[in-house]
DNA sequence: AATGTAGTCAACCGCTGGCGG
DNA sequence: TCCGCCAGCGGTTGACTACAT
């Protein structure tokens, strides 16, 4: 029954491949086609197992392929795909035409991944890093607070939720704040630098001003960053982690939206939430009682940034 | 100049779902 | 319905290179 193996008893080369095996395959195909990849090596004289010939053609010598650096946008359509999708190289590559999902995840574990990490964010979760010592980085807490301190009068040109992610990263340190200032040492401490990442196109001032090295480290390449936001717990609250500027409307205008094959999503996979619900998410309409309304917070904090 | 270390990436390995006998 | 192959996918390896000591 069935058929006989494909190269498991045959002996095939392994290894890196010659420019004479690359110019067979290529030729074979161009002529051709590829057409049942267990035959295609006998058909062009190549001692390689189908396997290896499909792998060879589809990362390398197929035409489309595009090689050389990542742009920018580039990475943050891996990133952001990434945090939808997860470890989907293949699905991720479909979205970026001339990469290969070889490409895509090698790029990712050796550039990527340390990025995210650099900025604070957990590259699996995509959610701040919580394994980072607070006591290490309260100096540069209450730098950022004294800037925060600065909240002065609004004028009448307030610009709502289109929040600037200069304001989101000042929402992000003084939920940090409020953190640290709340609870008790073992909370789940959100990580600074994960807010002074934050997918911020401009630096915030206050922080590049305050602490510079942390917004150095934060931000090394001055890229602007897009992953999912996430919602945590703060004093018991549930709150946007606004680490991200795919959350609000103005960022996502940086690249055309793109379409996700809802069966591609897991259930519990981070979907984005809009900025303007985040409504629903304001602890003051769930409990009364809390100390803290966010609304007033962003409201306050977006008030304060036009000035 | 020699050696060690880290980074990069092409290629391999092993698993899975779909399909055919 | 079962069994086995195929193609595709994600994880891992190892050769190669660049840089540091």
């Amino acid at each position: 029954m069935g058929r006989p193996p494909c190269c498991d008893e045959m002996v095939v080369k392994k290894g890196p491949w010659t420019p004479e095996e690359d110019k067979k395959l290529v030729e074979y195909i161009q002529r051709h086609g590829h057409g049942s990849w267990r035959n295609l090596p006998k058909n062009a004289g190549l001692n390689r197992c189908g396997k290896s010939c499909r792998l060879r053609w589809t990362n390398y010598l197929r035409p489309d392929v595009k090689r050389g650096k990542f742009s920018e946008d580039e990475e943050q359509i891996i990133i952001h795909l990434h945090s939808i999708l997860g470890n989907k190289w293949s699905t991720i590559s479909r979205r970026l035409p001339g990469r290969t999902d070889n490409e895509i995840k090698n790029y990712w574990n050796t550039h990527l991944k340390k990025k995210l990490l650099l900025m604070g964010v957990d590259p699996v979760t995509h959610a701040p890093r919580t394994d980072l010592d607070l006591l290490a980085l309260l100096p540069v807490l209450l730098a950022a607070a004294t800037g925060l301190g600065n909240l002065g009068s609004s004028s009448s040109d307030a610009p709502g939720l289109q929040a600037d992610p200069v304001h989101l990263v000042r929402l992000r340190v003084l939920q940090t704040l409020i953190q640290a200032t709340t609870a008790g040492p073992s909370i789940d401490v959100m990580n600074p630098l994960g807010a002074a990442s934050l997918g911020c196109a401009q630096p915030n001032q206050q922080l590049v001003g305050l602490a510079p090295d942390l917004s150095a480290v934060a931000n090394p390449g001055g890229s602007s960053f897009q992953t999912g936001p996430k919602t945590e717990s703060c004093s018991g609250i549930a709150v946007p982690v606004v680490f991200s500027s795919c959350a609000v409307p103005t960022a996502r205008s940086v690249h055309p939206p793109i379409s996700i094959p809802q069966e591609s999503a897991p259930m519990d996979s981070p979907a984005s939430i809009p900025f303007e619900d985040w409504h629903g998410l304001n602890p003051g309409e769930s409990n009364a009682d809390d100390m803290i309304c966010w609304k007033d917070i962003i409201d306050q904090i977006c008030w304060t940034g036009q000035s």
